[in-house]
RNA sequence: UGGGGCGUCGCCAAGUGGUAAGGCAUCGGUUUUUGGUACCGACAUUCCCAGGUUCGAAUCCUGGCGCCCCAG
């Protein structure tokens, strides 16, 4: 028990998860440093600590990918730590159910003509739902991720927030999380900023303190996404116009997968000026193209809210509450209400360009540190009008 | 085979004797777990072809080829 000592002597905050002392905390470990520091912290704070590693998709093209997680070499990272750290841990095949939800909603939005985000999906889908539930039965009184936001107890109970560290705050990809969901994870990390992380990670001596964070799309190679779409989805994408919004036939395009609103490259269209994809028409197989302006996007219609806020979510909407809202991962949140169009929508104080139906709509709290996460849904269809 | 105009990078285009702007597209890179954006970088020894004039030509001359328009 020598890995005890080493945990119990580096420099490194102690936790207080709110359980009873010594109860079993099973931990979500993606094979990277974040996940692996935080099983470490669980077990140095004298938690029962379970870890978990799911393997989400074929390893073969993928495992020697850099930034990737979940398969191949990252498992054999996973188990390595909780070696070292002397704790159990279990690695259990998800491919089927990862295959299932996220990598079919990740083709089939893309052919629907909308843009995907499947680390949303996953999170709710398989860590937050079907791993959850393995943890409660491997009889854990709370499941620990690596992830950065924080979960902060309230009046009415426990609330999300943004990480404490706002350029690694990952709440725009945890918006789904439900308050049950929320009752019974933990996130140490959203107090830390990141090079916390990877100096507790050096310190606990563990290998992985220099992996690189993970990026793009785990399941994709080399950011060829479309290629997945189609090896998915064989023969489902279909060629079509490339048409001006002014009705003008402009060219030709392999397919609406290769597409997003906003996007820019790839169109191989020259006028004098760039062109932005403005709408997909996955009906029609149309891009439609236009000048940057008509990108703007003031109303947003949404589906599926999750709403995470005080009182009944409708209520707040059809009041039109003020809040602060984000559109895509990495930008601050942005002035706005919430509105009611038959439907959740969301009106901004100010329009915003490549807003994508697929993408997220993620809610903050309206003050000037849009600290507390309100929730957030699908965009399911935008106007540059109010 | 009557008259007029034109031919410069994949597209548009500046340049009218002094040693090939720029935009778009494309490619590469950077960019906080999505896509996209943005930013940075690369991108015509050569100006339809062949001769000629000149110290020097995409720019002038001659011929050829090609395209466009007007032809009562």
């Amino acid at each position: 028990m020598n890995t005890m000592t080493d945990i119990n002597t580096i420099d490194a905050p102690r936790l207080d998860l709110g359980v009873p002392a010594g109860a079993r905390v099973v931990v979500a470990m993606s094979g990277g440093v974040d996940s692996s520091v935080t099983a470490a912290l669980c077990k140095r704070s004298g938690y029962d600590v379970v870890g978990v590693t799911l393997q989400l998709y074929d390893h073969g093209v993928a495992i020697q990918k850099k930034g990737a997680c979940c398969a191949g070499q990252d498992i054999h990272d996973a188990r390595r730590v909780a070696e070292a750290m002397g704790f159990p841990h279990y690695v259990l095949d998800y491919e089927s159910r990862f295959s299932e939800t996220v990598m079919s909603d990740f083709a089939d939005t893309y052919l629907a003509g909308a843009t995907p985000i499947p680390c949303v999906r996953c999170n709710e889908q398989v860590k937050f739902k079907d791993l959850l539930a393995t943890a409660r039965d491997l009889g854990g009184e709370a499941m620990a991720t690596g992830h950065y936001i924080r979960r902060v107890m309230g009046p009415s109970g426990p609330e999300l927030r943004r990480a404490a560290d706002a350029s690694k705050d990952q709440s725009y990809f945890l918006f789904s999380t439900t308050r049950e969901q929320l009752d019974y994870l933990r996130f140490p990390l959203g107090d830390l900023p990141k090079e916390e992380t990877r100096r507790i990670a050096g310190a606990l001596g563990l290998a992985v303190a220099d992996k690189p964070d993970s990026q793009d799309i785990c399941f994709v190679p080399e950011g060829k996404y479309a290629s997945v779409v189609e090896r998915l989805r064989p023969g489902a994408a279909e060629p079509g116009d490339i048409v001006h919004v002014d009705g003008t036939v402009m060219g030709r395009h392999p397919g609406v997968i290769h597409y997003t609103v906003g996007q820019r490259r790839g169109l191989g269209v020259a006028t004098g000026d760039p062109l932005y994809v403005v709408r997909l028409d996955a009906v029609a197989r149309n891009v439609i193209v236009g000048p940057r302006e008509a990108l703007l996007v003031r109303r947003i219609r949404l589906k599926d809210v999750t709403w995470l806020g005080d009182g009944k979510g409708e209520d707040a909407a059809r009041a039109g509450t003020p809040v602060a809202v984000k559109v895509r991962s990495t930008r601050p949140p942005a002035p706005a209400q919430l509105a009611w169009d038959d439907g959740w929508a969301v009106e901004l104080a100010e329009p915003e360009e490549g807003v994508a139906p697929g993408q997220a709509c993620v809610f903050y709290s309206p003050e000037a540190a849009h600290d507390r996460v309100l929730g957030g849904g699908w965009i399911a269809a935008t106007s540059a009008r109010g």
